[in-house]
DNA sequence: TCACCTATATGCTATCTACACTTATAGTAT
DNA sequence: ATACTATAAGTGTAGATAGCATATAGGTGA
């Protein structure tokens, strides 16, 4: 879920730089577990390899140059095509909890 | 998500065995892609290890010998905990999806 | 006899994940 | 001055997993 996520905060801000992304990712709460920073940057470099996203670094401001990404239009469709994708499973999933109710399995112990 | 459906078909019907198993599975769509049937044998082997399944050969019938499966409490209560942790994520999901089409993203390409 | 279907099981490889480590810049505390 | 911390980007690697093929074996029909 690390490349949605990614997809979606480029899509609802401005651009922003990857460890931002790291953290913000984590915020999110869409993977199970802590999202390690090392994932998100090979992410990000697999989508630009993609035409997903274009970086810039900026070397503006304080502390190690930034490299900021936004995203393409491009990646807009790719995460289009990731909301299909995720809409279905959230269908199938959630008709699978509800099957496993009917047989008397209850998620509450 | 073959552990879940294997545990489902287990629980809802009466003992089959593997073959039978990766056939429902994949009847399940639950998985995107198509579950090979070596995974469903490792799974079952890996319940069993664990004592979520107990297993008995019947050699009646034709054909060659099957190895039968049902489900035991420990079984139930794994199931339970997937169910738990399903219905977790299909909340996520569905949330996340929600927050791609305020931002504008349509899954209709 | 040969091909095919059922049934179980193993081997291998490409990929992904999680963890640790490296490099580098700038500010802050001692 | 020196050490420590925070920010920022990136690599290396061991373990898990998935997908693919392969092996073995009994039974059925052409």
């Amino acid at each position: 879920m690390i490349e949605p996520s990614v997809l979606y905060l480029l899509a609802s801000g401005t651009a922003i730089h990857g460890y931002e992304l790291s953290v913000a990712v984590n915020g999110l709460g869409l993977a199970e577990t802590l999202v390690d920073p090392g994932a998100i940057y090979r992410c990000l470099r697999g989508l630009e390899a993609d035409g997903c996203v274009i970086s810039n670094w900026d070397t503006s401001g304080s502390g190690p140059a930034r490299r900021v990404y936004q995203l393409t239009p491009a990646g807009r469709q790719r995460l289009a095509g990731w909301v299909a994708v995720i809409g279905q499973r959230v269908q199938a999933l959630g008709n699978f909890v509800d099957m496993c109710r009917s047989v008397g399995i209850d998620d509450k112990s």
